[in-house]
DNA sequence: CTCCACCATTTATAGACAGCATGTC
DNA sequence: CTATAAATGGTGGAG
């Protein structure tokens, strides 16, 4: 099918398609078209990555703001938001207008009342609809971008949920769902009264295998030389084959060291045929990188990227991950080792794709378990660039001949597995059935059960009593914690109830957090609020390691005192465990607040920049959400709770609260101006000048800016010579002036540590 | 006595959404 | 508890 030929879309659309170089529809489009996307017919597309999934959605999409309606794409990573929005921004010009919103970015200009067309994720559309958005009502078309994940057990439930409470609020509401290939795609499509398009089309050849011994076995039967040199492993041989083929590989791992080790020593094969040009080009990524953040982690992939070699996984901070994954498609860095994080991320194609580690370890399972198919397909999906690469290659590695035949017969020609809802389980149904009775959604209990009758459970399910005995005893959960009332049939949600809601916290979160803070008294310091937002199940716990047990046991008998609610018995090995992992946590939070710098902290917790970042994150969600349930119980401990929260934002000492919320002023700049002799925001107002820039270093453009962000009446910096009084000494020790060049921290000194 | 190759033992294990009110170096 | 790879530690032989 020609795009010429599509109608109910804006005028002028077709032919901005064809100015694209999209002449000529996908087959699989073509059928999405045929079965009436453009006419606001419900679709399921279950087709496989890079196969044109996007202009389905987008085609619905377009039909449906010329219907007058609008539209919501839910996307599963706020990466990924941003990215798709920018794709649609290219329809602009046909009059309609994308907005984004996720938890930490939110469009600016109009709001999304206003917009046609708009990206969130789907916990923020949730949070949307719990908050009452008005525009939702208005909807026509909702696209669920990789839709299979309503599998994944602690985010698939929202999900799910959201499409079935949108489809319920909005009568004939169109919804296109977009899925990898899954066993089950009929099954998808029956939930949401949609057509069904089932393809394994793909624009550009796959090729599937495995390499064992000193060749590539592939899926069409033949075998493809691939030698492997003494002392090398499989992976650097395909590696080195994809080089001198003038590809790049990408290498899923199991674990994060695997992938750091393995992309160090891939870094000797790559370095070996990098030209002067690249190691230049390389040479300055790295040092953008180094600028990130001072820790380990940091240093060791700026070195592999030296060498044309990267990882990737969730310890890097986000930056980090931004600058490999971009020098990847730039063809600088020739191979990156991973973690599942780029197989679900934003688009990093590669010509190959090696999926070293195919066995994970869980230990719920207690030991390795194999990935599922699905998953190894995702990764397989990345090998290939559309319209650059002539085919793409994706290959399993193994040594023994056994697990060849296994290899083919479990991942090759395996179909992928079913997708099965996780919904029937409490952690999931506590938050939702609250939601759904707070926001006036169901009234009784039979009301809960005729929503929950829309959700792809009760599609799936054969048996019936299991969702409404998991609702009974969420309910009474709730109940019990004074969250909803209940009143014969009737179900209501308290003041609580609400707030929980609208928060958006485990109800399970608030419950801790209320205790908690009704516990808290004057010997409760900010490490015992960490450690009450830490020991929730919004927080994920960090690990402990050998050793720990004793060191946090003996800390926390050190610091009891300091941390609201009782300490569960030492001989209830679960809890008590829990307990030390959120007092690590905690310490960690708490060794942010008193300005200890990243590097430091990576290394005492034996995390990455990205963890410690995403933890403060959280902490600080969380702290957030605290604050206002002290407040809505008007609890005394508001203002003390208010502080610890500022603090794990800012990163900072209590007495550098009020600086560090001057606007381009952070722990480091607040810490210098007050060593300087600038201790709030009053006297920065009134600074004298020549302190200020020798507080900060010399640099006038930012001294300007930050006295402009003060309030001073006259920021200009011009005339002023910096003080070298007031310069931060370069005092050895803790910043043992390595840092030359990137950002030297200046940081307090912090007394003994270790 | 030092160094190194090699083998046994120990150790650790993926990911990332949300509120609210404004801005890191 | 079902595993595996890297890091660490220990041993013995060569120089």
């Amino acid at each position: 099918m020609r795009v010429t030929e599509l109608t109910g879309l804006p005028d002028g659309v077709p032919e901005h398609l064809e100015d694209e170089g999209i002449e000529e529809l996908y087959p699989p489009q073509a059928e999405a078209v045929e079965r009436g996307v453009t006419e606001g017919e419900s679709l399921v597309a279950s087709v496989p990555t890079a196969s044109g999934k996007t202009l389905i959605a987008e085609l619905a999409m377009l039909a449906a703001v010329e219907r007058g309606e609008k539209a919501l794409y839910i996307v599963p990573l706020r990466a990924l938001a941003g990215e798709k929005a920018s794709a649609f921004e290219r329809f602009e010009r046909f009059g309609l207008s994308v907005g984004v919103s996720t938890g930490n970015y939110e469009s600016d200009g109009e709001r999304l009342a206003n917009n046609d067309v708009i990206v969130a994720t789907s916990e923020k559309v949730d949070s949307l609809v719990r908050n009452g958005a008005a525009w939702v009502d208005q909807l026509g078309c909702v696209v669920a971008d990789e839709v299979h994940l309503v599998d994944d057990a602690h985010r698939g439930p929202t999900l799910e949920v959201t499409l079935a409470k949108l489809r319920a609020r909005v009568d004939g509401l169109q919804t296109v769902a977009l899925s990898a290939t899954v066993g089950n795609a009929d099954e998808l499509a029956s939930w949401l009264d949609a057509e069904l398009v089932d393809s394994d089309w793909r624009p550009i050849e796959l090729r599937t295998g495995v390499h064992y011994g000193q060749a590539l076995h592939l899926d069409d039967g033949t075998t493809r030389e691939l030698p492997v040199e003494r002392g090398e492993s499989q992976t650097a041989a395909i590696v080195r084959d994809t080089l001198h083929d003038d590809g790049s590989t990408l290498v899923f791992v199991n674990s994060r060291r695997n992938a750091e080790g393995a992309a160090k020593r891939l870094a000797n094969v790559v370095a070996k045929e990098l030209g002067d040009d690249q190691r230049v080009a390389l040479a300055e990524i790295a040092e953008e990188i180094r600028a990130v953040s001072d820790t380990e982690t940091s240093e060791t992939l700026a070195s592999a990227v030296e060498r044309g070699a990267a990882f990737h996984h969730a310890g890097l901070a986000k930056e980090h991950r931004e600058l490999v994954e971009e020098a990847f498609r730039d063809r600088l860095v020739r191979t990156v080792c991973a973690t599942p994080t780029l197989a679900a991320g934003v688009n990093t194609p590669a010509r190959r794709v090696v999926v070293r580690d195919w066995q994970r370890y869980d230990g719920d399972a207690g030991g390795m378990q194999p990935l599922d198919v699905l998953e190894v397909h995702q990764m397989f999906g990345r090998a290939g660039r559309p319209g650059l690469d002539p085919y793409g290659e994706a290959v399993l590695v193994t040594d023994d001949h056994d697990g060849l035949e296994g290899l083919f017969e479990k991942y090759i020609y395996a179909d992928p597995e079913p997708v099965r809802s996780k919904l029937a389980a409490e952690p999931a149904l506590r938050t939702h059935v609250l939601a759904t009775v707070a926001t006036g959604f169901a009234t009784t209990r039979d009301d809960l059960l005729d929503f929950l009758d829309g959700t792809l459970y009760a599609e799936q399910t054969d048996e019936a009593g299991r969702l409404a005995s998991v609702t009974d005893d969420v309910l009474a959960y709730l109940d019990a914690n004074g969250f909803v009332e209940r009143d014969g049939d009737g179900l209501r949600a308290s003041e609580t109830g609400h707030l929980v809601s609208r928060l958006y916290v485990d109800p399970m979160s608030a419950a801790e957090m209320i205790h908690g803070l009704r516990e808290a008294d004057d010997d409760t310091t900010p490490l015992g609020f960490y450690h009450l937002v830490s020991r929730t199940p919004d927080m994920y716990e960090l690990y402990l390691r050998s050793g720990d047990r004793e060191t946090y046991t003996e800390l926390l008998y050190e610091r009891e005192a300091e941390i609201p609610g009782s300490t569960p018995s030492e001989f209830s090995e679960g809890e008590f465990e829990d307990w030390l992992a959120a007092l690590k946590t905690a310490t960690l939070m708490e060794d942010w607040t008193e300005e200890l710098d990243e590097e430091r902290i990576a290394e005492r917790y034996g995390v990455g920049p990205g963890d410690i970042r995403g933890k403060t994150e959280t902490a600080e969600w969380l702290l957030g959400a605290a604050e206002r349930l002290a407040g809505e119980l008007d609890l005394d401990c508001v203002r003390a709770v208010r502080d610890a929260r500022k603090r794990v934002d800012y990163g900072v000492r209590e007495e550098l609260l009020d600086l560090a919320g001057v606007r381009g002023v952070g722990r480091k700049r607040a810490r210098r101006l007050y060593r300087a002799g600038v201790e709030d925001r009053s006297e920065l107002r009134n600074a004298d000048k020549a302190t200020v820039l020798g507080a900060l270093r010399g640099r006038r453009k930012t001294a300007e800016s930050v006295l402009a962000a003060a309030g001073h009446p006259n920021p200009e910096m011009d005339a002023v010579t910096a003080d070298p009084e007031a310069a931060p000494e370069e005092n050895g020790g803790t910043n043992d002036g390595a840092t030359d060049g990137t950002d030297d921290d200046g940081q307090a000194s912090l007394g003994d540590f270790e």
